[in-house]
DNA sequence: GATTTACGCCTTTTT
DNA sequence: GGCGTAAATC
């Protein structure tokens, strides 16, 4: 096959570039992966390049086996040596094997995920025993990846990031790197970090690999953060053979430490850099492409490139509003049905800004019996069951691997209660051991209970067995005799209702299925957990599938021949979080440009003003997403706001109140932004709405006085609870949006209740 | 120690 | 409104 063959005059200059850094700026839809597949079978073929001194990196782990594929059918599959071609974190663990004990690590090092941190994490905080310590996990972790991904170590992060809550941060963060350097282990972004880590204080480390990778491709770079640039820049130190791709306009990772200048800066950074601008576009029509430029345009930070495309204009653009979120999803599906009994092999997306949305889509198309697939609802590897057996594959594998013990110490349950999982880690603690350890000394000390030692000896027992056999055995084998030592598979068969329990057992039968395969193809058992820790949902999907359900932001490098664009409403697309800052809008405003471009022929823009939120309905009307006015208006059908009321008959009086209250407080402007701040339960009216707000300040002169109409409770007060009986009220305060009130039941006792839901009667 | 009940958090996006 | 973990209860 001729390398040249079908590239267009610029695809050509980039995949015949020579030496020296290049950065092509690649728009959707322009043949960036065909360039970088095409310029690997140049350099093997052209350039006399060794396969083996070329590494390709991509973002998703569905790239590079795309990336593989193309490369192999364009040179042919070699049975010697082939270039390098994995992600960013699966290419640091393969560093981090071989070279990790030069930084103080052992080998067997564990993967901890967003889950294992979060227990370590939880671990950390219960430690602490500090009640005035008040950060969610959640939020920690967020801090802490952000710390790490812009250099900042634990010692200097008050004084980089000062706020509120920057010594506790601090201090849990410093306690978290401990904990794990102390477990042997590393979370994602230590992955990255311990590889520059590793290259920057080991000279020959850095020679070898820097001299080994003579050609570095790089996909997606709009979306590299500052550890991956890093990494690059040693990797590249020798040879300067950096060929990255990207598109500025598709730079959706910000929150993930992402840093859009590492490609807007590009030509700073490398000197010399060739650039070459890739604009005409294979995927979309002309429509599609024009509505993309026309929102991307309102960005400031970009380069600018104008796409083009030899396509028919192709058809107009549909926008469609709905009453409701289910209503939003029904249509949606019946446009879904039309598509496919016109061309049952069509591809269609349905695309929205964050997973929850998917529910009504699911339901909708499952009443239309359309067959689906959602990306990304609950990965396989994170399932509990899963998650359970891996923890042992990983204490095994790792005996110091404090999260994974813990995680399945008592699962299922052998008599290790809390009182003794308590007394191991005060111990492991105190005297800085892992647990495992501690554990192997309390279950022979003569000091300890037999009550306690007994089950700790012979769950020590179970562990040494399985290390034992792990030598001589397959994974597959492995975990067998785990499921078999453990009863595990009883355990669910007792715990879980019947179909539950068979779905589980299914899983662990999907596990040991893909531990043969993984055995088939010679990994270890190292390998096989690598695998488990980097996987994602995206690798999953069915290529087969005729209709996928999935977040903006898995999109990104798929294409389908329609798309639809869900939840085009303010506050949702874009983001309520996101709309403070213009960075951020940016970026939202990326997103879409990201999804109108995964369309092919067809574009769908669904929206309602009438999402619920988290169950009860938001209490007032979202507003379209300014990202459509944004939009050439001649190329929209359907983007009027439709009148509900003659709509609907049937729901007359719902939505003939829903509609007057969407109006009535349109007007009143500010009061949208009142409401959102302080979470008003519902107004149904603007004369409530009103009288919330003016009871509102009473109550802030008057302190604590209640939400809304009815009989309020003091201190003293004699009530009656229709379950609880007669009582009275002891204390009445204000606990985030809601009254909490402690109350003296003669019958029960002390309850504390919340005064909106309690229906109390005073007495 | 297991089963039941409460509450708290969630809904931004992910390797 | 729903799910998972943490406390309360048996």
């Amino acid at each position: 096959m001729d390398i040249l063959a079908g590239l267009n005059p610029q695809q050509r200059i980039a995949v015949e570039h020579g030496q020296g850094p290049a950065l092509v700026l690649a728009g959707a839809g322009s043949g960036k992966t065909r360039v970088i597949a095409h310029r690997i079978a140049y350099l093997i073929g052209n350039m006399a390049a060794r396969p083996e001194n070329i590494l390709a990196v991509t973002f998703t782990n569905k790239a590079a086996r795309e990336m593989r594929e193309r490369v192999q059918k364009i040179v042919g599959v070699s049975r010697s040596a082939e270039p390098l071609i994995s992600t960013f974190h699966s290419f640091c663990v393969r560093l981090l094997r071989r070279e990790i004990p030069h930084i103080g690590y052992k080998r067997d090092f564990s993967i901890y995920d967003t889950d294992d941190q979060k227990r370590l994490i939880r671990q950390i905080l219960d430690e602490e025993k500090n009640p005035d310590l008040d950060i969610s996990p959640r939020e920690v972790i967020s801090r802490i990846s952000y710390a790490k991904n812009h250099g900042v170590s634990p010692d200097q992060y008050t004084a980089r990031f000062p706020s509120q809550i920057a010594d506790d941060v601090q201090h849990i963060y410093g306690q978290y790197n401990a904990r794990l350097q102390q477990s042997n282990s590393l979370d994602f972004d230590d992955l990255l970090l311990k590889s520059v880590d590793l290259l920057r204080k080991v000279p020959e480390a850095r020679k070898y690999y820097g001299d080994w990778y003579k050609y570095i491709l790089v996909d997606e770079y709009q979306d590299t953060n500052r550890p991956q640039y890093e990494l690059l820049r040693l990797l590249t130190s020798v040879h300067k053979n950096l060929f990255v791709v990207g598109d500025e306009d598709q730079s959706i990772y910000k929150f993930r430490g992402a840093d859009i200048q590492n490609i807007l800066k590009f030509e700073k950074d490398f000197p010399g850099a060739r650039i070459i601008k890739l604009e005409q576009n294979y995927r979309s029509s002309q429509n599609i492409l024009r509505i993309a430029g026309a929102v991307v345009e309102n960005n400031t930070e970009r380069k600018g490139k104008t796409l083009w495309t030899e396509n028919d204009s192709g058809d107009i653009i549909t926008c469609h509003c709905e009453k409701s979120a289910r209503e939003e999803a029904g249509w949606v599906a019946s446009r879904i049905r039309e598509v496919l009994l016109e061309n049952p092999d069509c591809h269609v997306a349905v695309l929205y800004r964050a997973n929850f949305l998917s529910r009504n889509f699911e339901d909708a198309l499952t009443e239309k019996g359309i067959p689906y697939a959602v990306v990304g609802s609950v990965a396989f590897f994170s399932r509990m069951e899963v998650k359970d057996l891996l923890a042992y594959l990983r204490i095994v594998f790792n005996p110091e691997d404090d999260v994974a013990l813990l995680r399945i110490i008592n699962t299922p349950p052998r008599g290790i209660g809390n009182a003794a999982i308590d007394m191991l880690t005060e111990a492991a603690l105190n005297r800085n051991l892992p647990i495992l350890q501690v554990l192997r000394e309390k279950a022979r000390d003569p000091q300890v209970s037999r009550r306690f030692s007994r089950p700790l000896l012979r769950f020590q027992e179970l562990v040494d067995k399985w290390t034992a056999i792990q030598e001589s055995s397959s994974i597959a084998q492995l975990l067998e005799a785990v499921l078999n030592d453990t009863q595990y598979r009883e355990m669910l068969q007792k715990q879980e209702t019947a179909t539950e329990a068979e779905n589980r057992m299914a899983n662990i039968d999907e596990l040991i299925r893909a531990a043969a395969e993984s055995e088939e193809r010679g990994e270890t058992i190292a390998d096989f957990l690598d695998r488990a820790s980097l996987a994602s949902e995206l690798d999953h999907l069915d290529p087969n599938a005729r209709v996928a359900l999935m977040t903006l932001h898995s999109a990104k490098g798929l294409e389908f021949d329609v798309v639809f664009l869900a939840g085009m409403e303010e506050g949702l697309f874009p983001h309520s979080q996101s709309m403070d800052s213009n960075e951020d809008i940016e970026e939202e405003r990326r997103l879409c440009y990201v999804g109108i471009t995964r369309a092919k022929r067809k574009l769908f823009i669904t929206w309602t003003p009438f999402r619920k939120n988290y169950g009860p309905e938001a209490g007032f009307a979202s507003k379209m997403s300014r990202f459509l006015k944004e939009m050439p208006q001649d190329l929209i059908e359907g983007l009027d706001e439709p009148d509900y009321f003659d709509q609907r008959p049937q729901h007359r009086s719902y939505f003939h109140e829903a509609g007057a209250r969407y109006e009535e407080i349109s007007k009143h402007k500010g009061y949208q932004a009142k409401i959102r701040e302080e979470e008003l339960p519902q107004p149904k009216t603007i004369a409530e709405l009103k009288a919330y707000l003016q009871q509102k300040e009473r109550a802030s002169e008057a302190a604590g006085s209640g939400a809304s109409a009815g009989p309020v409770f003091k201190a003293g007060m004699r009530v009656r609870h229709e379950q609880f009986g007669e009582g009275i009220v002891l204390s009445r305060e204000r606990t985030g949006n809601d009254i909490k009130l402690v109350v003296a039941f003669s019958r029960v006792g002390k309850k504390s209740l919340i005064e909106r839901y309690a229906k109390l009667k005073a007495l």
